[in-house]
DNA sequence: CATGAATGAGCTTTCATTCAT
DNA sequence: CATGAATGAAAGCTCATTCAT
């Protein structure tokens, strides 16, 4: 894959919603090049296939999520409010770039299967998420997790489907709705707290 | 769609696998044919194409989600318990049919598109596990949820991703310690009980 | 490759003279699917690609001038009127099959590449003759070579070369007289017979 | 086609190799340029296309043909003597050139539709050897052809075969032997010589 | 003068699908 | 009822070629 020129590059967004929606087996390269505007040819010098440009356009994704969740884990203040920043981070994303994203979630499986992507998500969430997890229980406002890595990776995927529910009905709610709901699910859970001194 | 011969509906499960590792679009009705043992023609004789091939596997394994789901469901015992046990049993479908699951997120995207697909989830899961969540109000046993069916919705993504990643990684951990994680998130959340009264 | 009906075989020979005419690069899958009156997609379900078709239609004329040749090395008489009789046979095959013939030729460097047409080559010309060669040299009615083989060779050549003037100057001799000047210039050389007790 | 630079024609020779092992039209531009190491642009620069560099690859091997023939041909001695430097002259070009010796014949159809080639390979060898032949028939030291052109071309076929048989197998027999072994089937042929007073 | 970048025009190949047996 | 054989329709990809710099 050659070095893009920005300028192709914005082009290219254009596509994103497309696949979004058709999947990227359903949407032919021609597709894609009337959506961009860019030339069938020209997408074949820059990319290997189908699959490199798709590969570009989720990398760029989680590029952004890397970053912004970045931002979000080395903020000030206690780990937990640090996390519940790291949930907006990701939602804030995902309600930005509806359609990446749905790509991204349509076509989990070849995502699987894009060797690069699964590093670049793993570097992008799991490993600050983790680190967040552990920092949490050494100041006290996360409890000690058992298994740190597997518990990261939940919360990846309970603030996903919720994203994604809400890219894929056509984003209804508040972006900071959805955001407390996730975050309150993830640190209260759904029991009652007893003796509610902890709350909202 | 003719009704299917059990033993063929038997052979076919052989190419669960198949399309969870390739996605659908990469596997051909020749693969199909060859991976199962049945002649091409005969495919198109019971299906009407690929995708119903598909989505007759899918629906098979909703099914059985649905059934464990309801068992747990309807089972005695405080709300709180029962999505524990609705926790256990979408796990357990999950580990015990690793392929078809698979294949389920794989082409999220494409089930998504499914009509029947996205009834049939719905009913398998959300809809038990919403009322679940308001019986849990009336029993004291879970907090009063503002969405319901959006909870519903992150339970079954937080389940999902925790199946998932086991199903990909090859089912290392017992699945009583990965119910047993997923539901202490639930049910508990991240954050420390301050007057561990509650406790697991 | 999968086994031909007679029928595809026939249509085929229809499409020699246009990979003859025009080499097999410049002729396209739809010139020979239009030629023939073969479906572009069933000459696929018989053949790998362009490449075998050419294969398969060489390796005929190889086969018929194998059979011509072997009854000529195997008749009656000595060696040196048996040779004779193979380059009759040789130019005769080439001069009723002009076309593929000439596809051979224009593609003899792809020939080269096709392994199993160099065999072929080799037992439907080379080892007949060399063995030729070496009863000549008993039955005195040659003389003994010093290299069998790339005499033989050198008589595939000389005879090539002779059918193919005449196939691409689109056969105005009788085939008699040409058989006839290479046989003689073959066995008698050009150098003037001394004491002209041999000469024809 | 421009005055090509002499540095650029030497880099070219680099490429004949590669158009010798895979055909003219299984070698890309892009593979020539690779090979000899001239941007694509610049080949488009100094020739209209692909047959144009081949064209002046066999061009170039044609002219040493005709230049070492020449000087064959015209030398003293009987024209028995000549036709042996004759052939004595082709092979020798042909074993210092294998691989544009490859590709001229392994393009030989192509060749056959290069007009320009035609001409110039008749200017190179056919002539001349026919008028060798004619004179040889003068000077007694060769028999009176019937028909000196198709003579001269079996002649050639005979030389070439015979060059390439060499050139593809890799030489490794010595030139004069090969030369030998040619001059003698041209001249004295197969047939024993009754009394023995020619000989080699 | 030489060339990197860009692209129009095609072609091979693949596959889902049909249907006679 | 089941299937081997055949094919129509598409699509991914390649490459020769151009042109602004």
């Amino acid at each position: 894959m050659r070095e893009l020129p920005v300028q192709l590059a914005t082009k290219l967004y254009g596509a994103a919603e497309l696949i979004a929606d058709q999947g990227l087996d359903n949407t032919k390269i021609d597709d894609i090049a009337e959506a961009s505007g860019v030339p069938k040819a020209t997408l074949y010098y820059y990319f290997t296939g189908k699959e490199e440009i798709l590969a570009f356009l989720l990398k760029d994704l989680l590029t952004a999520i890397a970053g912004d969740v970045a931002v979000a884990v080395s903020a000030e203040g206690p780990a937990s409010e640090r996390l519940a920043g790291v949930v907006r981070a990701q939602l804030g994303v995902m309600l930005r770039n509806p359609a990446p994203c749905r790509a991204l979630v349509g076509d989990l499986g070849r995502a699987t299967r894009l060797p690069e992507l699964a590093a670049a998500l793993s570097a992008a969430f799991y490993e600050p998420v983790e680190k967040l997890l552990r920092e949490g229980a050494e100041d006290g406002s996360l409890r000690r997790a058992e298994d740190p890595m597997s518990e990261a990776v939940m919360i990846f995927g309970t603030v996903t489907i919720a994203g994604l529910m809400e890219a894929i009905m056509g984003a209804h709610r508040e972006m900071d709705a959805i955001a407390n709901g996730v975050a309150r699910l993830l640190l209260d859970g759904l029991a009652p707290r007893t003796l509610d001194a902890t709350g909202a």
